[in-house]
DNA sequence: CTCGGATCTGGAGCGCGCTCCAGGTCAAGG
DNA sequence: CCTTGACCTGGAGCGCGCTCCAGATCCGAG
């Protein structure tokens, strides 16, 4: 199976090299594998869970929400927990994003004005 | 005309008094008036510009942004620049709420994975 | 075998947005 | 007056999320 160097896997993913350690570090992605060096060997699986930390990232979730999330995911928790978790998380989401439609509101009035 | 104490502006704005404060040094808000003593006496229209300011703050924008939005609505820019201006705020925010459905449409698969 | 570039680790540094603190001033009640 | 509490200023401190650095190690090309 290929895997990818950190150079590389930074380059497929959009984050730097310094912050692929540093969510590893956090817990927030890997562990990573090891060569027999002691280099990093991102896998595709790797990668893809990467897209998603970016994802939440983008989209407002702190570190230690992300730390949560995996926590969550991984370990022995009841799917019901896991739905309270995620809702929870959706419904924040919301709010950010009624917050980003009143903003918007007082936007289009200004723009409106000025036009 | 009634005032505002600084408490009471804070307690109306939901802002703090230090946050007010560093809002004011850092040109968002202001220049509020003082009192012979040098204390500061807030206006309703200051009370309104503030929920202006905490709006935005809310919808993610940074203090740079904002002592630009300010600059660009006082100062003279002719109506062009200010809509432009608003534009391109107006399409940032629009793709921080496109990177929230992202992360929700995660979250949605996974709560009905879970369901 | 040697060289140079990529990677490793631990830790320091940084920009943001507050938040807190010390030491002093103002003003209303007693 | 004197006390008390809200307020003043300048500046230090803090949590977050990286980002950078030094010094060592690994490894493929020549």
């Amino acid at each position: 199976m290929t895997t990818l160097t950190p150079a590389t896997a930074a380059d497929r993913t959009g984050v730097s090299i310094d912050t692929l350690r540093y969510y590893e570090k956090e817990g927030l992605i890997g562990p990573i594998r090891r060569s027999a060096g002691g280099r990093r060997e991102y896998t595709e699986d790797d990668v893809f869970w990467i897209g998603l930390v970016t994802c939440f990232r983008d989209a407002g979730l702190g570190i230690a929400d992300l730390r949560e999330f995996v926590a969550i995911l991984r370990s022995d928790h009841t799917p019901r927990d896991r739905v309270v978790f995620l809702r929870e998380r959706r419904s924040a989401m919301e709010q950010r994003v009624a917050a980003l439609h009143r903003a918007m509101g007082v936007l289009d009035e200004k723009i409106a004005y000025y036009s």
